[in-house]
This record gives C-alpha cells, structure tokens and sequence, in this order.
DNA sequence: TGTTAGCACTCTTCTTGAACGAGTGCTAAC
DNA sequence: GTTAGCACTCGTTCAAGAAGAGTGCTAACA
C-alpha cells in the first residue's frame, strides 16, 4: 500500500491532534479539523489502511488513534514545521544566560533549568569532555611534608586538581624544575594524547633528579587519565508529573531513579552518534532510547560546542507526544545561543571584564590622581 | 486526664503496629498484640481517651487508629529502643565505606547512596561548611596574561578554585610576593576571620607593590567568601514512592523537586540546632520540619564531622510512619564510622593503611574529645 | 469500680449493572 | 471513490447493594 498525499496529511492531523489534546483522536475530529473536506466515514476508511501500514493504533476496539512510534518517526523526519517564532519567547532566555558565569558548572545548571523551564519536560546536560581537549597549565604545589597539590587547567578553564601523596618530599627545586618539565611536555596536548611513550619520554628527563619525581609523574598521569567523571545535570525532573501517561508510580519511579542515577543517562549523552542531522540534533523515539526506563518517552538530544573543541551534549526527556517542533527550535536556538556566547573566544569571564573594567577605569584614575 | 502506665503501653503498641503495616489499628488487633490481656473494647475505652489527649486520631469514624504528629513525638521522646542489632548489617555498609575516597565529594555521594540502600528512605548529605575551618593553603598562578588562577586548600583538603581576571599583568615576581604575602597572612584562618581589617593590613603591606595588586586581593577576598555554595548531595529519592501516603502526584512531585533544588534542602541541613541531644541528632516529624514540602514526612538529621572542625549534616526523609529506631541507630552507627574512619588524622588517601590496622576500638563514641 | 460481651451503627471498599457516549466497521446507495 | 446510516464494541460514570472492619454505647459481671 502507498502512503500518497491524502494519507500523510490525515497523519499528520492526526498527531497534531494527539500532541495537542493527548487523547486518542476519532475521525470526525479529522474530518474537521482538516481542509480535506472529507467526511469521517472516508477518514475512517483511510485511519483503516493507515493503521495497517502501522502509523497509528487504537489502544482498543472502537477508541481513536494513537500515533505508533513509526507515525512519529515519520512526522519528525518529514512533517515538522520548526516554531521558528519561539525565538521571540527564547529572548528572555538570552537574557539569563547573558549573565555570564565564570564556572562552567554554573552555566550548565543554569542552561539546564532554563530549557526545563521553557519546555516543560525534563533536561540533562553533559558537561564537556574533558578528554577531547587540551591542556593548558599544569601546576604542582606541596601543601605538606606528605602530599603535592596537582591543579590541571584545561582549555575553557575547566579546572581539576588531584591531591597526589608522595613518599619523600621534594625539594623547592626539584618542585619547580618538575613543572616546567611538565608544562614543557603536555601543554597544548589534550587528555588522550598523553600515552606511555610520553610520560617515558618524561620520566627518563626526569630520572637524573630522583625516582621519586617519576612516581609523582606516575600518579599526575594516572590522575588526569582517571579524571573521567562525565559530570551530567539535571533539572525539571518533577515535569514528568505534567504528563499522565508518565506519571504513574511504575514509570515515574524508574525515571526519577534514571535522573538521580546520573551514570545511567550517561548512554545518552556521550554518543554523539554523527547521524542524518549535521546540525548535532537527535530525536529518539520510544523504543528508539538506549535508556531502557525512558521507553515511554521521547528523547532529543543536541551537541553544543563552547570553544577550543570543548563539546557536550543537551538532553530533553519528555513523553513521546512531545512538542517535537517546540523542541528541536529551542536546541537549535540555546546552541546559537551558546555558541555566540562562548564559541568565538575560548576565555571566560570576558564580559565580565568588560563589567570591571568601567569600575577598574574609576579606581584606576582615582589612582593616578 | 493522665496518661498511666497502660496507656502508655497501649499507644506504643498503636504506633509499632503502624509504622508495620501503614494501616489504621484497631482495638482488637491491639488486645491480641499486646502482653497486657485486655478485651478489645477495654482498649476501645483506653483508645478514645488517647484520642482525646491528641495521640492518635482516626482517619474517619470507625476506622482503626493513627498516631499523630503528638504521638510519634512522645514515642521518638519516650518510647523508642534503639535497634542496636543493626550494626550486624551495618557492616557491610563499613566495608563499602572502608575503601576511602580521596576527594569528599565521591565519599558523601557515597554516603549517601549506602544510607539510601539501606534504610529505604532518601537521604541527603551536605558537605561540610567551607566558612568554618581553616585555609591551608593558597596559590595565584599566571594562566595566560590577563588571567590568574587562585587555588585555595581548606583544611580536610577541600580545594576551591577560581580564575581572577586581571587587567595588566603581573611580573613572576610580583606573584611569587603575593604569594608569599597571602600565605603568610591567610594560612591557617577560617574563611570566617577574613575580615575587611585583615584585607586592609595585607593591602597596605602589597600596596608598596602596586595597585594592581590590591585589586587582586580584593578578588581574591571575595571569591572565597563568595565560595559559599552549600554543596549538598542526595539518594534514593524514588524510595518515596514504597509509600502509598507519599507517592500521589501532588505531593511525590513536590519533594522530588525538593530533592532537585537542592538548596530548598539547606534549611534542613543547614541549622545544626544544638537542641537536646548532644549527639546532634535531631527528628522533625510532620509540621515540625522547616520545610514546607515535607509536612507530611519525617526527617532525622544527624551532624557529622571528618575532623579539622569539618562539620556537615546527613538527613533521612521518609514517611513519618518511617522505622525511627532503625534510622537512628543506622545514623549512629555512620557517625561512628566516619568518626572512626576520618575524625583522627587530617591527612586523606595516604593512611589507608593505617586505618585497616587500626580497626579498632579508638571509638570514644558519644564521649566528646 | 474497672472490665467485658453484645449489638447497633457508621463508614469504606468492592461489586454489579445500567445508561451513556465516543468511535468504529460495514453495507448500501450516490 | 465518497458518503450516509446503522449496528456494535468498549470505556466511563453513576447508583445501589453487600460485605467487612471497627467503633461507641449499654448493660451485665467480678
């Protein structure tokens, strides 16, 4: 059977309906809502054959229609109309995120809550990996006899520090000739390039000092390499109450403990499978979700990028009649957004500064004069 | 009216039957539970007097009996034996704490997912209060010209990071001064001593250098006092759900979003009011907890210490039918451990050792050092 | 005077059946 | 190919009734 014009602008009316109102949608309700101008026995006669090619169901005998996964699927590959006019309601979103936040923590909490906000669904965020990219400053400081303070200053200033115990202290020297070395040797590198031929390369200069300097350079590798928490965000959690469909105790426990467990989101947003879409947008539909507890619900998931190679990813989780087109037009605007932001210049706190400046101006006359 | 010795005993066997089953009780369940061979309808006559001095209630007439807020009071109060017997299990929760962690933060997460298992309610954990122990240590470094890097070490090894921006930079040996000024000055105060005084006498000193370094101090100042973020950590929150008065819409919705905003929680964790118990732990049942989305749970916080004055508040949340002596015993018991575990040396990561040969019954318990 | 047995009463829960409405599938006519 | 008409199915809602749990009260008992 085909699928010509008529059919697909029934399916489509269909699950417009059905995102709208969440109930099954009969067809006298098509034969009105549509300029078709059709009657629901001809309706009927379609939704018949529709439903055999599998786009839609009935929960049960004499119910309307239900969109299959398959009727979404084909509705966000080639009927969405993105809401390009949410740009105008995004400008207030603009507005939060331009309060610049110097962690980058901050920021993605920040992104996340917004978007929960906007959407009403459920957000994660992914902080980006920091294995991807590159090292900018290493520093190692004695903080007493026993242990060395490892701070590690990736691109987008992203800090991490390891407190790395060490037998024998070292000396001031020893201390200083061991960052430079490092420093020398792993700035400009990223987090997988640092292998074992380069810490050998390392620990053979550095082996006329001492074997302790070698253990220490042992554990700052062991460290950094270790350093691979994903660290993921959440917010609106409590949105998937709004949707009866999720919010019975079975599903909602399962993807409230999704949402705690962070680790089980992971699936979701470190595969940045490059699929169809370049723009770094995926939608997962039903069944379609590597995460088994959300196989009630949606999934759309975008990459954004803050400069310097620094990439993660954005998840919104809702039920599967989400509002696809609200959706994807949010992600792509909030990666705009980010990347205008943030993607040009690899520093932060930049407006910041501007900020300062004005007042820096002031106090700087006031000091001369 | 006064409530004797049997009656007593009666609301006691109210409230054990209750937080057993979550049903109403009633008289003839009560006259076969209990020791005291009494008819049902002696109990009856017994029951309504509770009822009248506020114990118990029925949740509509002729139902079986509940305890009320007053009457969980007087049996956490009065009645409650704790359930020692716990420790037996609570070994493996020892064991999966035994392997230390060297950051903080993996060691409350930890905390409080072992808590969560074991216990069946959702638990919190904030992590200690940076403000009240003292700097260790800090460090400026250069990341690139208009940058500076501040590391700070409290004691417990708690590392807060913050990138300065600075306007013109500053010579190596300008930094390496500063340095040695802000370690000289700072090192071993608590957040809290940093007051406007201590500033000025450090800038007046740096002024000889130049003002640009005074504005440094002054950043720096106040990113530490502004380092002040309550980081708090939950788990199992979905165990809500186990109980049916917990798990409607409404409220399940509500204190999930209560476990999201995770500072909602501070109230809760915040005030370590130094109330009755010397032992800092502390029940607030129903309309007693300060947060206003719990007034229908019961929540047992107890304060924890990791030594070097590193205080910080785990809190249960649960059903007010929640099993009182067994949490309470549970909180016990982790107090212990942690005191056992961390409360002796401040030193982190390298006494693993140590601590497997120690084993041992340094425990001073309640008994205060 | 305290305790108990007995009984009527109340209130919830569960079941049943009937009425209703939404929506379908099918057939026959256009 | 489209439409009107109609029988049929199935979920929802509501009321009524039965069952069960538990109470309050009264009168009798030790």
């Amino acid at each position: 059977m085909e699928l010509d014009e008529r059919k697909k602008k029934i399916l489509q009316a269909v699950i417009r309906n059905y995102l709208e109102t969440g109930e099954p949608v009969g067809s006298r309700t098509i034969s009105k809502y549509t300029d078709l101008n059709l009657s629901s026995a001809t309706i009927r006669n379609e939704m018949v054959d529709l439903e055999e090619m599998g786009y839609i169901f009935q929960p049960h005998t004499s119910a309307g229609r239900i969109p299959s996964d398959k009727g979404y699927r084909l509705y966000v590959d080639t009927m969405m109309e993105e809401k390009e006019r949410e740009m105008v309601e995004m400008k207030e979103m603009k507005e939060m995120l331009v309060e610049r936040q110097n962690k980058i923590e901050t920021l993605l909490k920040q992104v996340a809550r917004v978007l929960a906000q906007n959407t009403q669904y459920a957000t994660m965020i992914s902080a980006p990996r920091a294995k991807r990219s590159k090292l900018k400053f290493i520093q190692l400081s004695r903080v007493d006899a026993c242990q060395l303070l490892a701070v590690i200053v990736i691109e987008g200033n992203v800090i991490k520090n390891n407190i790395l115990p060490v037998e024998e202290e070292l000396s001031d020297e020893t201390l200083l000739k061991l960052n430079i070395l490092l420093n020398t040797h792993l700035n400009g590198l990223s987090i997988d390039e640092i292998n074992l031929a380069m810490i050998a390369v390392m620990k053979q200069q550095a082996g006329i000092h001492s074997t302790i300097v070698s253990e220490v350079i042992d554990a700052l590798a062991e460290a950094i390499r270790a350093e691979e928490d994903l660290e993921i965000y959440t917010s609106g959690t409590n949105n998937i109450f709004r949707y009866p469909e999720l919010a019975d105790q079975q599903k909602a426990s399962e993807l409230i403990n999704t949402f705690e467990e962070k680790q089980l989101l992971g699936e979701l947003l470190q595969e940045t499978r490059s699929g169809e879409e370049e723009t770094g947008i995926q939608v997962y539909i039903g069944e379609e979700t590597p995460v088994q507890s959300m196989k009630d619900c949606s999934v759309v998931t975008a990459t954004y990028e803050l400069g310097g190679g620094m990439k993660g990813t954005i998840g919104i989780v809702g039920p599967k009649r989400m509002d696809y087109d609200k959706v994807v037009g949010t992600l792509r605007t909030i990666q705009s957004q980010l990347d205008e932001l943030y993607g040009g210049n690899k520093e932060e706190g930049h407006s910041m500064e501007e900020e300062h400046s004005m007042e820096e101006e002031h106090s700087m006359e006031e000091g001369h004069s």
